[in-house]
RNA sequence: GUGGGUGUAGCUCAGUUGGUAGAGCACCGGGUUGUGGCCCCGGUUGUCGUGGGUUCAAGUCCCAUCACUCACCCCA
């Protein structure tokens, strides 16, 4: 037997449906909010994402699925989304017309990491991107709209925390006082905080280890070192999600793993998931269009996890099925053929049928509709074939199932009450 | 990359100090029935994750390996 891959899974029928249903909230909100859907390939030029998400992050030093194509050139599934997004801005000249472009997409994002809950190797993200919108609205406007996505999704316990990461003016400060803090307290930090601390310090804020927590209660926040602008932004933010009506929890401790970060940044995290808690996270990059070669443009977006927004709505245990409007029975070969035609017509009309393309025993065919929950069931023999083509007629005219027409259809809960429990 | 747990039928699992592989559900056929639920009878399904080792004998003990899973790490 052939096994898929480690990592990576089936979204078999009966989970899709409510994939299906996630999509579609989605991109009704989007749609409403003038979000348009771009689409961009699954494979890169690997130097996009090198130099879009950082040379030293941990998704591109180890986690990406990098291979040369055959003609030579380092090609990579993408690890996610905004890197191809804001190349496509740049290479279709969007900052040209107009700079403001609001973008979504929906798709599947790849990085090899070592599977756990809630985390694939092959993994979806529902991904929003706002391009040359400098002011504090956009970014109020995307947490709204990721709150709007998760109620309408009956997500209850999920409540945005923000922050504000500074920008290349006012971060070098708040790095330099950070460091000093850290340097002080070397000894009191795990062994993998002392060696991010030199690379990337602001990643020890948020180790979980409980004497690094200890060891960095009393470290220097972030807001405490914004300059004038970024202040201002960061107010505005909140002085307006605070007008929505949106709770929120300003987290100094919430950095970003993703170098091109500026200013908002901002997580949902949910309970549901165990470890693996966060389920929607995204900022402000104002430098990354620069950085991959346009001009100089605001951007920011955010990415929700797909697989485990998936698995915390699965957990309502709603049903998103669709099951048959009508199971044919048909009993001997006549009726078979009849029942084959009615399928297609109904079918053709928008009427889901199921059947039994085996003549077989009635209490097969019955256990099969139960089975497939169809909400009707229709019973028709070798001589009954006009009584069955007045009720093709009846469904294929309208909405309404006549019951109990001829005495051949009526509902299995109906029939099974009558039968006496 | 690191650590823990788990791998036996389609599913959930049992399997004693090592002695020829089991149950329930599901599925298929039949009986009963107002041709169906319930009930009754019968039937199919396994390289016991894989490969080695110990042993007269391994699902069981040992080693390796793979997969799944949870956590670390990282991230959404």
């Amino acid at each position: 037997m052939i096994q898929l891959i480690r990592g990576f899974k089936d979204i078999l029928p009966g989970e899709v449906e409510l994939w299906q249903h996630i999509e579609a909230v989605a991109r009704a909100l989007f749609a409403d909010f003038g979000y348009r859907e771009i689409r961009v390939p699954l494979v890169e030029k690997t130097v996009l994402f090198s130099r879009g998400i950082g040379e030293e992050t941990d998704i591109v030093e180890k986690e990406m699925y990098t291979f040369p194509d055959r003609q030579g050139e380092t090609i990579t599934l993408r690890p996610e989304a905004t890197a191809s997004v804001v190349r496509a801005y740049i290479q279709h000249k969007y900052y040209a017309a107009d700079p403001m472009q609001k973008f979504f997409t929906i798709g599947p994002m790849f990085r090899r990491e070592r599977p756990q809950k809630g985390r694939y190797r092959q993994f979806y993200q529902i991904n929003v991107e706002a391009l040359g919108i400098a002011e504090p609205f956009i970014d109020v406007q995307l947490i709204h709209l990721l709150v709007t996505l998760l109620g309408r999704l009956d997500v209850t316990d999920a409540t945005p925390h923000i922050n504000s990461l500074g920008c290349p003016q006012c971060r070098p400060f708040f790095r330099d006082a950070l460091l000093a803090y850290i340097e002080a307290r070397q000894d009191l930090l795990c062994s993998d905080c002392r060696r991010r601390s030199r690379r990337n310090p602001m990643r020890v804020l948020d180790c979980k280890v409980p004497g690094c927590r200890e060891a960095m209660a009393g470290a220097p926040a972030i807001t405490d070192h914004l300059c004038d602008d970024c202040r201002a932004h960061f107010d505005t933010v909140r002085d307006r999600l605070a007008a929505m009506g949106i709770d929120y929890e300003v987290d100094k401790r919430l950095v970003r793993g993703l170098d091109y970060y500026t200013r908002t940044t901002f997580e949902i995290h949910t309970a549901a998931l165990g470890a693996q808690s966060a389920v929607a996270g995204g900022g402000r990059y104002d430098g990354l269009v620069e950085m991959l070669g346009g001009p100089p443009t605001a951007g920011i977006g955010f990415a929700v996890g797909f697989d485990r927004l998936a698995e915390i709505v699965a957990l309502q245990q709603k049903d998103y099925s669709r099951p048959p409007r009508l199971f044919i029975a048909a009993l001997g070969p006549a009726a078979q053929t009849a029942a084959f035609g009615w399928q297609t017509a109904l079918g053709l009309a928008g009427i889901p049928v199921e059947m039994d393309y085996a003549d077989r025993s009635l209490k097969a065919q019955m256990r099969r509709a139960d089975r497939l929950n169809a909400a009707n069931v229709l019973i028709v023999g070798d001589n009954e074939l006009a009584a069955g083509e007045a009720m093709l007629r009846h469904m294929a005219s309208g909405d309404q199932v006549p019951v109990g027409l001829a005495g051949l259809v009526e509902t299995l809960k109906t029939r099974l009450a009558a039968a006496g429990g």
